[in-house]
DNA sequence: CGCTTTTGACCAGCGC
DNA sequence: GCGCTGGTCAAAAGCG
């Protein structure tokens, strides 16, 4: 049930995101943290920036996306499944007020900017935990160094829920949790818990940047995870979610495709070669862009 | 040596 | 109180 109150309220907004011209930095950054640019997004901005000037010509593009991100919709919205199977294209937030992003002068972390309240009824909700869930590279990847503290297996799924925590910072809270969507296999669900109590230390513009060891207990931990798998890219759109109020949880809740059929490498280089230089994907580029990664992963 | 993963044990919250 | 479940601890072992 926990599982299911992670999800609720939730509207899909998956935005495929580029990087912002003035920082310019590599696809690789866009993979590892897609909320880093958004964050630099609304510093830049320095108010609460909520405007989607592609969407209204992105109907085709979103159906596409909406098709990719099918296999997440039992998962994503049990209980507000109108949203998402009688609207043609994915919705598009009506108010910017419905979304809660952290001003420039809020201390943030690069997880940070999307928060998703939601009313958990977990008992760990006692404990008056930020809990987030973001969209990383197969659950294990991501810009952060994390350390794998147990593994649990979880009632009414076939995959065992991994336990890390952050390894940058000796007294740093931040955990997070992986685990395998029973619901697809290839869905890597990352739950975030707390807040980093440090500066994101590891250079974000490269995936080599991280410690060989580090990478290698990805990898290895990854294994775990799926026999078959290793630390490849996945197509990811971020997807937002509607806020709504909360008491004691706060959840950002995005999901992660890791199809694993598609080589890190080769996915970057589709990210290079979109080459944007703009905060947001055009129509056209989305269209390319996914049709590249829709032709890769099948 | 310092870091990691693994894994069984332990603890806490919840429902009955 | 008891059992179930999820989350954490910590010892052991592996790796570079």
């Amino acid at each position: 049930m926990d599982e299911i109150a992670y999800f609720m309220d939730w509207d899909l907004e998956a935005i495929v995101r580029g990087s912002t011209s003035e920082s310019a930095p590599s696809a690789t950054t866009i993979m590892e943290d897609p909320y880093l640019n958004f964050s630099q997004f609304c510093s830049e901005q320095n108010e609460i920036v909520w405007s989607f000037p592609e969407f209204s010509e992105t109907t085709k593009v979103l159906d596409e996306l909406q098709d990719l991100y099918k296999p997440f919709y039992p998962v994503l919205h049990p209980l507000s499944t109108q949203t998402i199977l009688t609207s043609n294209s994915l919705p598009i937030p009506k108010e910017p007020q419905e979304f809660k992003v952290h001003k420039a002068s809020e201390e943030i972390t690069p997880h940070d900017q999307l928060q998703i309240p939601i009313v958990s009824k977990s008992k760990k909700s006692k404990k008056n935990k930020v809990m987030k869930q973001v969209t990383t590279e197969n659950g294990t990847c991501d810009s952060w160094a994390w350390r794998k503290y147990g593994q649990k297996p979880i009632k009414g799924s076939p995959y065992p829920r991994s336990y890390y925590k952050c390894s940058t910072s000796k007294g740093c809270l931040a955990r997070k949790q992986v685990e395998r969507s029973h619901l697809d296999p290839q869905v890597f669900l990352v739950t975030y818990t707390a807040e980093h109590s440090h500066p994101h230390l590891a250079p974000r513009n490269s995936l080599a940047s991280r410690t060989r060891k580090n990478n290698n207990s990805i990898v290895a931990s990854q294994n775990t995870l799926d026999q078959k798998s290793t630390c490849s890219s996945s197509s990811s759109a971020m997807i937002l979610s509607q806020n709504t109020p909360l008491d004691e949880v706060e959840m950002v809740t995005s999901v992660e495709q890791s199809k694993g059929l598609m080589k890190e490498e080769e996915f970057l280089e589709l990210l290079d070669e979109a080459e944007l230089g703009h905060g947001w994907f055009s129509s056209t580029e989305l269209e390319e862009l996914i049709g590249d990664l829709t032709e890769n992963l099948n």
